[in-house]
DNA sequence: CGCACTTGTAATGCGTCCCATTACACAATA
DNA sequence: TATTGTGTAATGGGACGCATTACAAGTGCG
């Protein structure tokens, strides 16, 4: 009967700031520099208003030591959790197997 | 040294194809009308012109069986191979931990 | 042969997203 | 006061998801 998770997940920018920049004290402007992205791309993903792309993630592995499924993990979940929460005719779907 | 693995990974529209449309004995035609998308959408997912979305994540799940995170991921080793394929800016990311 | 059905695919249009560029406003601080 | 960090808006280009519509080609069958 569970459709999803009650809680909704963290965006992968809360993930970056609280567990990455935080603990490294980065700065947005210095961390962006290394990333080799703009200043406002990383505000955008770090405030939320801007999800982690295949390309994004791919950076922040490399940067953070992490493998980019990490990232795009917390994306999907992320997604999911929100496409889930709008009605989009996902309960129409027949079962085929 | 090794920056990504030596084979394209198959695009989710192939597995959809031979692990679920074939052995299923599916057409396309019938699986749109329950998948309820429309059969030129469907069509270029199977034929590797269209990727999976979080939204048709959850409706291949819902079909068949299996996770939105199962397609998902086949999703991201296909955009990911694909975007380290084409260099993309990446070599002069630094790390940063 | 003719007809129905399936399939691939192109064209169009709409909405959304990523990303860079530019610019502005507001801290905090040296 | 001048500098630096930060958030954010506006703009524009490119890509993508998806529906709609339409056309061509293949198959099977009466």
């Amino acid at each position: 009967m569970k459709k999803f998770a009650q809680h909704e997940p963290p965006h992968p920018g809360t993930i970056l700031l609280e567990l990455y920049f935080e603990p490294l004290k980065l700065s947005v402007t210095e961390a962006a520099g290394k990333l080799h992205i703009t200043r406002p791309n990383l505000s955008a993903i770090i405030n939320g208003r801007s999800g982690i792309s295949p390309q994004m993630a791919i950076k922040l592995a490399k940067a953070f030591g992490t493998t980019p499924h990490y990232w795009l993990n917390l994306q999907a979940n992320y997604d999911l959790w929100h496409v889930l929460k709008k009605e989009s005719g996902i309960e129409k779907v027949k079962v085929l197997v």
